[in-house]
DNA sequence: AAAACGGGGGC
DNA sequence: GCCCCAGTTTT
């Protein structure tokens, strides 16, 4: 028995307004990045990392003249570092030579960069266009089935469904919601239910009891 | 489908 | 010490 459109609306709307995300910089190129080094990684992790990058090379021309062992130290505590400093030189350089120094506004040509799949490209969307865009992760994967939104085994699926529920002016602000509210209440392992403000619209909560 | 990439924080 | 994180690419 699967809850009513509105009531998922209604639900999402509220995890939106109550877990709310900032967005300090909403530069199409300083978004692309940082969520390329943010990938598989705490944000709280990269935002010192991207400060210092971003005031060394502040460009896809000073970016991609970067040597590699120079922005190591810089974005270290991001994790898989020699990876991703290759990944941003390498989009920073096509950047520059296929897109005159600028993002692509469209999810085909950002695809096309190394480094960039689905989630990348929506967040970059959404974030640094202001387009709709929903970016599935783990986070809203997991909730939107705990809540039983949708029964999905895969965020490609999920993807899918939520993008036939939702109202697009919901699609950007869920994901970073999502994020906030898994964090902080509704965690992969023991979940904060006693503390969650929508657990009355929530199958995991019914059913634990 | 599974492995690899990786440091940092929570518990 | 083990698990997870605004995933993507390679095998």
């Amino acid at each position: 028995m699967m809850i009513s459109k509105d009531l998922v609306i209604k639900t999402a709307r509220k995890i939106i307004e109550l877990f709310p995300r900032r967005h300090s910089d909403t530069d199409p190129f300083k978004v692309l990045i940082s969520t390329v080094l943010s990938q598989r990684t705490r944000d709280e992790n990269t935002e010192v990392s991207t400060k210092e990058l971003f005031s060394k090379f502040k460009s896809p021309w000073e970016l991609s003249k970067a040597d590699p062992h120079d922005i190591y130290h810089l974005i270290r505590a991001a994790g898989m570092y020699r990876q991703k400093a290759q990944r941003i030189i390498k989009i920073s350089k096509i950047l520059v030579k296929e897109y005159d120094g600028r993002v692509p506004s469209n999810l085909s040509d950002l695809l096309k960069l190394p480094g960039v799949g689905r989630k990348t490209a929506n967040i970059v969307l959404f974030v640094g266009f202001g387009i709709p865009a929903l970016a599935v992760d783990t986070h809203v994967h997991r909730i939107s089935n705990r809540l039983g939104w949708i029964k999905t085994t895969t965020p490609e699926a999920t993807e899918k469904e939520l993008t036939k529920i939702l109202p697009k002016d919901l699609w950007g602000p869920i994901n970073g919601s999502m994020v906030e509210f898994g964090r902080k209440i509704c965690k992969p392992i023991n979940p904060f239910c006693q503390k969650c403000p929508v657990s009355e619209f929530c199958e995991y909560f019914k059913e634990k009891r």
